[in-house]
DNA sequence: GTAAAATGCGACTAATTCGTCAATTTCACC
DNA sequence: GGTGAAATTGACGAATTAGTCGCATTTTAC
């Protein structure tokens, strides 16, 4: 066809490695904007190359496939949220279940910030979940979780440890999820979550008592 | 797939004829099977044809849309639900917890038979989730579960009550679908059945002494 | 037996999408 | 200023998909 004037976007001059770490921070910011407003459904390549203010040329430059692009998104996700677990669980100067009380606090608020695009993302995980990278993410995670559920139930089988600890980490990622889908107001936030915490710590307390 | 919600997702129109009324129900039954064996991303309304030994043209004769059959097998599959669960939590001649531990196994084991096609279903879930039909449907079942919170926590106030029947409700729905996304076998099943219903028991009981 | 209604067909259209690649621009270094 | 490699571009190819429409076939009603 004809020539097309340029498009002559003033981006700073910057060394080659330090250029190309912007784009990847900037597509990966743009994926989230995406994510976030378009919903699942419509996150394209090209969207998310244009929200960039980037060509696809350049996305494929630094992401083999759109997959690559929500795993990514995922990964740092969810390594955020194994932190701030860690930090919670890990601080030895509180009762182990006021420990737990707090994490369920925070990790219920997390989920709600940002809600849209976590649901999004849990939308598109068909896309990248039967990735390898994917599965051996989720296995590393729990070793935080299996420590602490040592600390406060010393005098439980491992078994039935290992079991309560897989189905407190589940309940609380699935239902929070599910819970953040709809909006809601903090205060309601509030008592969901208290409601989680109180069912969790019973539960232990039973464990305990056994 | 399609971006935006359809705008229509009831039936097109109602059969007639013995004839018709078969085809649908192949349409359905071959939908499920597709689903099951071909995952969400590659469920399309021309794999469901052929697969039901019918035209595509034929499909669209009954369904408006490819969401419209899907919100179809979610809603058969919803109801058949309900139904177990009215019938275990309404058996008065057991004690309330009793019923609880009861309805626990039932939907687990259920939740684990066809999980492959329950797992798609929920993957599928952007395509249908939005359509009003399906708001509505959610709403209307939390009935059974609040009856018998009643039963169960009389002493309790009616906030507490609501608020601890929609977190079970949840808890079961969502951890139960990501339990069944994983092989198991059937001890597995039980004994995670088994600590799900320890923990529900040891909830209610918690808010009973309050 | 026949006409009208119901049902069924499947090639086709229009739209969307991912990912590629030859051409162009930028930039570090001379 | 000049040079070549790295970075970037965006039009394009190939593939897939949802949904339509005119016509063929079957059933029903009389």
């Amino acid at each position: 066809m004809t020539d097309r004037p340029r498009a002559q976007i003033s981006s700073r001059k910057l060394p080659k490695q330090a250029r190309s770490t912007e784009l990847v921070a900037a597509i990966l910011q743009a994926a989230a904007q995406v994510l976030a407003k378009e919903g699942a459904q419509r996150f394209t390549t090209a969207r998310v190359a244009e929200k960039a203010g980037v060509s696809v040329g350049s996305v494929y430059q630094y992401f083999p496939n759109k997959a690559a692009i929500l795993f990514r998104l995922q990964s740092d996700e969810w390594r955020q949220t194994t932190d701030l677990l860690r930090d919670i669980l890990e601080d030895k100067g509180r009762p182990p279940l006021d420990r737990l009380r707090a994490l369920v606090h925070s990790f219920i608020r997390s989920e709600c910030d940002e809600a849209a695009m976590r649901v999004a993302l849990s939308d598109a995980a068909p896309l990248y979940r039967d990735a390898p990278e994917a599965r051996e993410a989720r296995a590393s995670g729990d070793v935080t979780v299996r420590r602490f559920m040592q600390e406060a139930l010393p005098d439980v089988s491992g078994e039935t440890r290992a079991l309560a600890a897989d189905l407190i980490t589940t309940t609380l990622a699935t239902v929070g999820k599910q819970f953040s889908e709809t909006p809601r107001t903090q205060a309601e936030i509030d008592a969901y979550a208290d409601a989680m915490a109180n069912m969790f710590c019973a539960y232990l307390e039973s464990l305990k008592r056994e």
